[in-house]
DNA sequence: AAATGAACCTGTTTGC
DNA sequence: TGCAAACAGGTTCATT
């Protein structure tokens, strides 16, 4: 379900909910997530004051006062959500955190790919799921430049280095299609021919299409909710993702879908070089 | 070293 | 209509 401008969404409207707020308890419904997950893990988190809410990447990181840190991951189905206790469960619940204002945040994961971890702070940095992840695409240390340098020499397309979360955050297979679309390269185009202005327009391209999605509450196309259980909008903007056989909307060609790392890949063949 | 493919799961859509 | 295959917003491990 979420990328980047998803899990800015679910952040933003988390944040006003639960900083401030005191952890009370925790249930652990079904712990089988991508790394199990046990009440015995989380317990240091009662009686824990929550002091904000982070995000890097596709994480959520949740500080408190307990020197940890909550760190939590949507994988493609996971949802988090506050509501008041009592209030009905959305299927495949299966962490509950019960807050001192009689509200609950509720982890449900169809799936189960998501995440949901306790990590002491002096280990946050060097933490496996966050050593080694890219520049914020949104922050200005992520460079057209900076690309360039990097992949001189490397034969490997561009559609996947995009999606690579050590050269770049928060990209996945929505976002990736977008920016290649209007900054007009070919998803399979190898990283080292494309050059230093192909770079500099895939960042701006790339920021463009984040800040829009971000602006419409993000893109559900299936089943993204924000924290408060509503969709986004920016479906109705996609121009190529899950358009196949549609009329591109700038030039009338068709919209194709390739495969690539085993993930779709749409895009214009008119539009993209 | 770098790139691809399979695996992890369940639910929904597509195609015969 | 019914069933099976394909596919889904992500990450990680194994294999070329």
């Amino acid at each position: 379900m979420p990328e980047l401008p998803e899990v800015e969404t679910v952040r933003r409207g988390l944040a006003p909910l639960l900083v401030g707020r005191r952890v009370t308890g925790i249930d652990v419904r079904d712990g089988r997530l991508r790394r199990p997950v046990t009440r015995r893990g989380l317990g240091p988190l009662r009686g824990a004051r929550v002091l904000a809410v982070r995000r890097r990447s596709k994480y959520l990181l949740v500080d408190t006062d307990a020197g940890r840190t909550l760190l939590l991951h949507l994988g493609m189905t996971g949802h988090l959500r506050v509501d008041d206790a009592g209030r009905p469960e959305a299927p495949h619940t299966h962490v509950v955190f019960r807050l001192d204002d009689g509200r609950e945040l509720r982890f449900s994961d169809p799936r189960r790919f998501g995440m949901v971890e306790l990590i002491p702070n002096d280990r946050l940095e060097q933490h496996p799921r966050l050593a080694g992840l890219g520049p914020e695409p949104l922050e200005a240390s992520l460079t057209g430049a900076l690309l360039h340098a990097a992949t001189r020499g490397r034969r490997k397309p561009v559609k996947n280095l995009l999606m690579d979360t050590r050269t770049i955050a928060g990209i996945g297979n929505i976002y990736a299609c977008e920016a290649l679309y209007r900054a007009g390269l070919h998803p399979r185009r190898r990283v080292g021919r494309v050059d230093a202005a192909g770079w500099d327009r895939l960042v701006e391209a790339l920021r463009a299409v984040l800040n829009e999605a971000l602006g419409a509450g993000g893109t559900t196309r299936r089943d993204f909710l924000n924290a408060e259980g509503e969709p986004g909008y920016f479906a109705v903007s996609l121009r190529v993702y899950d358009r196949k056989g549609k009329a591109c909307r700038r030039c009338g060609t068709l919209i194709r879908r390739i495969v690539q790392a085993g993930r779709s890949t749409f895009f214009c063949p008119g539009c993209q070089r």
